[in-house]
DNA sequence: CGTCCAGGTCTAC
DNA sequence: GGTAGACCTGGACGC
């Protein structure tokens, strides 16, 4: 456990937003796959984190005192620069460093997503690298959600670094490395993975990132933010797996928000909620390019305003 | 049992 | 540039 003073992380973004940790941790599906996972009763997020200098560490994100998150760091407790490190990375998987006060001045004027600043709502959790969020993202693409869960676990489980505390399965471990997945073979992802045809994708994306002929990382970070975001598409589209769901997907969750993620999820959703059997792409596109480079985000909270209940007016 | 298809992508026209 | 068909896997469903 953390010592005594505990740490902990205030809750607000980077343009002075609140920030509701329910809302967050509830943000999209792909927040609870391994290594992370959410407990919502608790509202407990729990992730492990890799660390530059020390093996990974299981962390647990709660809610702390009002205003803030509660994290506690399992196993002995870290030292200073090993706590810094953890805090950095936990403000990133949250998200907290995103100022998201532009997206909010939008969703005010817009009757349908007023509720949205309110609310706290629009921080999709992250992870701690891009290369597990296309990792991931391809493996929600054209197979059910319990493929997904299947396909991310045993990668985890079978190619990631322990955290000394783990036990056997897929969690308390960080998400593997390219390196990692690069020398996994093609029978460890059709037998074990039971992959399919993206085994091949996965082991050609890792060694195309492990020999630096791609950098997925520089598109997760602050000095990417002259690179467009028709650019960042076009890079992602380049990878192996990757097409106009998975660029929109994986996009959403570096925080490059103009593409919608229209799939066989999104898609009848939008339909239902404004009461329709089927709406064409076009049309939904036009309802969000109010929000400009917010559109895509601004689509997702549409779909998924009721994952959290929501308070009853005073 | 077979067919369909799920939070698609790729290749070949 | 738009559009079939194939593609791993494994639940859900119809027969």
């Amino acid at each position: 456990m953390t010592d005594g003073c505990g740490l902990e992380l205030s809750l607000v973004g980077a343009g002075g937003e609140a920030v509701d940790l329910r809302r967050t941790f509830l943000s999209h599906g792909v927040a609870s796959l391994p290594p992370q996972a959410i407990d919502e009763d608790a509202v407990t997020l729990e992730t492990t984190l890799r660390l530059s200098r020390s093996r990974p560490r299981v962390v647990l994100v709660s809610a702390g005192r009002p205003g803030f998150a509660r994290i506690e760091v399992r196993g002995r407790a870290p030292g200073a620069a090993a706590t810094d490190e953890i805090a950095d990375g936990v403000r990133r998987v949250l998200r907290l460093d995103e100022d998201l006060s532009a997206f909010y001045d939008l969703a005010a004027q817009d009757p349908e997503l007023a509720w949205v600043p309110g609310a706290g709502a629009g921080r999709m959790i992250r992870s701690p690298t891009v290369f597990e969020e296309v990792v991931k993202t391809i493996c929600t693409t054209n197979c059910t959600w319990s493929a997904t869960e299947r396909m991310v676990a045993a990668l985890v489980e079978h190619l990631g670094d322990p955290a000394p505390s783990a036990r056997p399965g897929p969690l308390g471990r960080a998400f593997p490395t390219a390196e990692a997945m690069a020398s996994a073979g093609e029978r460890f992802y059709k037998e074990v993975v039971r992959a399919g045809y993206r085994g091949p994708y996965f082991i050609e994306l890792a060694r195309m990132v492990r020999d630096g002929e791609v950098n997925l990382e520089i598109l997760g970070s602050s000095s990417a933010a002259e690179i467009p975001d028709d650019e960042v598409a076009t890079r992602l589209l380049a990878l192996p797996g990757v097409g106009p769901y998975a660029a929109a997907h994986a996009m959403m969750m570096i925080g490059r928000y103009s593409r919608l993620i229209l799939d066989s999820w999104t898609r009848p959703k939008y339909a239902r909620l404004v009461g329709r059997r089927t709406v064409k792409d076009s049309t939904i596109e036009r309802r969000f390019r109010r929000y400009k480079s917010y559109a895509g985000l601004a689509f997702w909270l549409f779909l998924t305003r009721d994952w959290v209940e929501e308070p009853l007016p005073a």
